[in-house]
DNA sequence: TTTCTGTTATATGTGTACTATAACAGTTAG
DNA sequence: CTAACTGTTATAGTACACATATAACAGAAA
């Protein structure tokens, strides 16, 4: 799992290292138990600071992505386990939100229900075209 | 059409009349040659300063959503004919770059690339059954 | 010509992002 | 048990975006 930051990118930094774990979990190359490196290696190998690789850490161990043991570190967690219903719910909620948003930024242009639905689908099959080692339960 | 601003957001406010001026032309309430209030008038009403309201028109003006007409003030443009292909393209990718984003939140939850598209249709049956005066070219 | 439009300039206050130094509690390798 | 390393918290400083406030400007229209 390589990691790197754009220090010339407006997305902040914490936010790029925590969608990158996360794009790691989607794509099956990190796996729950899998190690993090410690925050402040990871923040020697990128050269930035320690706080904020530790910002991105506690946003991923909210989020239910990761699972802290003490001085062992950091590992990715089993999402399924972790996060609560409640919590798991929410996160949905809020991805529909956000699709909701983009179709009506695709309407406000004038493109169709059919086309937004195709586009989705379109971006979808590239997303889960990637390394899809996945069980179908 | 009927603006409003939530100040306990965490949403820019500039940011809060863009979009619903966006919803306002996606949903047809508002159509090319509708006139915007003045900055100054809306900046009143919403209770906020002339500047936050004026930097919202200032992108809906770059976006291609509004032109300005000197005295007149601010009117909903056609699109269409406003906005650049190169920049319609930009846009374009913009949001299938989001619904990439948004399918790896999907699939780093365990949710499958079919019941992604399925709610990404609903979502969109949602903001499109909403006054969908549109004509199909 | 006068009035109103969006626009620009400058300044202030607040919040977030990032950095820097320092110390702490918990866990574990030795 | 002890020393070392983990994430975590505290404090402080800098930089930038957001919102406010006051002021003035150029252009178009009543």
């Amino acid at each position: 799992m390589l990691l790197q930051v754009d220090l010339a990118s407006s997305e902040p930094l914490y936010r790029q290292i925590r969608t990158q774990i996360v794009q790691g979990v989607a794509s099956g190359e990190l796996s729950p138990g899998d190690p993090l490196p410690s925050v402040r290696s990871l923040a020697g190998n990128l050269g930035i600071n320690m706080h904020t690789v530790n910002k991105a850490y506690a946003v991923l161990r909210d989020e239910g992505y990761v699972v802290m043991r003490g001085r062992s570190g950091a590992y990715i967690a089993d999402t399924a386990r972790t996060v609560s219903p409640a919590r798991a719910q929410e996160q949905l909620d809020h991805i529909a939100g956000q699709l909701a948003g983009l179709a009506t930024e695709y309407r406000a242009r004038g493109g169709s229900e059919m086309e937004f639905v195709e586009l989705a689908r379109v971006q979808a099959h590239r997303v889960y075209g990637t390394k899809g080692e996945d069980d179908a339960s």
